[in-house]
DNA sequence: TATGAATGAGACTTCATTCAT
DNA sequence: AATGAATGAAGTCTCATTCAT
């Protein structure tokens, strides 16, 4: 019988987690010693290496964030089936996450996941399965707003998707240097530019429907 | 008087920053050494320290690549006066960029940068820097558009600037994660959005000039 | 009162001592864990330290295999008063000691107890008290040989002993380093210089037929 | 150019190997620490690793020491052809050298080696080659006895050869246990024993004045 | 009796930097 | 200017042992 309940090691787990996650954020993966990440957290050096094998170990399970990748699906999936409201939800969601104070050690660590993704292929390959996965789920919205008539009827649902993503992962990165950038002006532009990419055309072709896409 | 003249001291140091960067990019910062640089170009280690004073030195001179910054701003003067080619300039000079597998040790280096700015003052100031040259020339561009009329009027220089500048950021990053990513797809999306925030609006107000803002 | 009967507990203890004797031969005793031991003998840490106190304890436990000596001086015994049918069978238990595949465990242990010995003064009283006594036995039985007349008046009861002694040592390692060895050959050449030592002299009443091997 | 001659860094080497063996002799292999071959040695903890890669390295270098096999070799080589002379020679350099408390060193960390070939493959190998070496000029001399007549002619090369390598294990074993043992008596039994084994059979052809011991 | 999570001292090894030559 | 041997602080990880349950 275990002392333990999986629940409470996985919380202990969790623990540490952030602990290292805060050292991360304030030094970096590679300026953080696991004696820093002890003292952050409160366990014994022995304790640490219950919980995790190496070092390594940690950096690749904070380097993924999977969290913000699911809470841009779920809204997705939250908008129901408009494609407009969709695409009105991610970015909203987005611009949000990036104003959160709270979650700037996340996004501190997340750009260091990057940087490790180049020459650790295990963390190499989680970002790109999450990232395509967001693409995946963006894409398939613009599907639907195509086929709809919401969005114009020549939009490259894969091209949006991924330019959606670069600029995500971009201005995660501005957001991370310089927290005081003007997050509403920001916002407006984006707006403007997908709407100018997804649009249909007035006049002609495109059927019609216009007026504001969102 | 000096044995050596400056310019082949600084010859020297271009090797040794070279041959750092084929490391950096291979085993990042700081699974890098001293030791692997000085194997990789080919001085000893004492020597090494007559060009730096230290493994910082070389990450800073590293991190900050400027280049990038001065071939889109070169290109955008070299677009003389007009706003959308120099608009037109900056995107496929971009994408070329990105498409050039030969550069690809240099973006592995940069977004190392990236991670490293947060912890390190220098190298931010110098990212931030470099970043606010660049969006400054770009919102100068759109905001001469604005004034001859090619851009719309209620264009945002700055925010389109700063979401230029992310994007490339973030398609750097998807290029040094996976190099095999469609360019031509990213490049035709790219176009649309940035003619759906710039391009004049039919009908009214914003006068006219339509068909293609690029 | 005690839930356990000593033979339980002793029964454990042995079952605990067989585990860390695989162990102990398979890796060593400085590169066996205790975590080792207690997943092969499938009791818990804490357990482990109910039946023993350190884990120096467990190797002075293994180092010293008395079971050997006892087989060979039981040997001995069991030969009742025949000097020579002693020797005999001696040296025949001891061949097919060498020769059992089955003991490799325990003669991989014991080797590494002779090293240990070196620097454990316990173990090491524990080896030569051990050692001494088979030597004991084996000078008594040259001495008995002598008196029948059955060996050589001039046999060096201890030496011989000594020598045997030796002999058993060394074989014992061969047999650990190079299991293939041919044990018919040696035990013939063995026979052969036990008898030239022991062998009452040709001739004369053991004196003369000298000649000099050397 | 290298600062240092090959010579002048073997005789580095050596010294630190030197400081090893007695730290290894007095401690064990494994109770010995980098720190204390280090400060045993004079150099500093970097330095050690200049000219070693790991700790094994230099339990490797000395548990396998080739200096006595090649003093046996030479010593049966020297006595030029004569195979008396030879098994005199070598039966007592090997008495003198048991008997050499300088030596003391030395056998206690061969002993240890033994242990340790039975966990590392390389060690192993080098100490059956050794011992093959050894046993090989052995085995030939007994040879060469068998053809000129001084020694018996069923006496098995080989066998003698395993038997007295053997021997000269188990006195080693025994010397590093108690070096106060009495070398002479012991000596003056081997010789008994090889008589025995090697003399040629008084009386006929090599043949008859059978009587056997057993 | 039995458990197994927790501990922390200490082991091995690396590496940026110095400096005598 | 150039070299490369030397340094030693510091990092990661292991493991014998304890103790609350």
């Amino acid at each position: 019988m275990p002392r333990f309940t999986e629940a409470q090691k996985e919380s202990r787990r969790q623990e540490i987690l952030a602990a290292a996650q805060r050292c991360f954020a304030r030094n970096g993966f590679h300026n953080t010693t696991i004696a820093d990440i002890v003292r952050e957290s409160g366990v014994s050096q022995g304790t640490f290496y219950l919980y995790f094998e190496t070092k390594d170990d940690v950096i690749a399970a904070l380097a993924d964030d999977r969290s913000q990748g699911d809470a841009l699906i779920d809204a997705i999936a939250r908008a129901e089936a408009d494609p407009v409201v969709g695409l009105t939800v991610l970015l909203d969601l987005h611009g949000r996450t990036l104003a959160d104070a709270q979650r700037s050690d996340e996004r501190r660590v997340v750009i260091q996941g990057w940087a490790e993704a180049l020459r650790n292929e295990l963390i190499r390959r989680r970002l790109l399965a999450n990232t395509s996965r967001v693409q995946q789920e963006i894409a398939h919205l613009i599907e639907r707003g195509r086929r709809t008539g919401q969005f114009r009827s020549d939009a490259e649902p894969l091209g949006v998707a991924r330019v959606l993503i670069a600029l995500f992962h971009g201005l995660t990165l501005r957001a991370a240097w310089d927290g005081a950038f003007d997050a509403a002006l920001t916002a407006k532009t984006i707006e403007e530019m997908v709407r100018g990419a997804l649009q249909p055309r007035l006049g002609a072709a495109d059927s019609a429907g216009r007026e504001d896409t969102r």
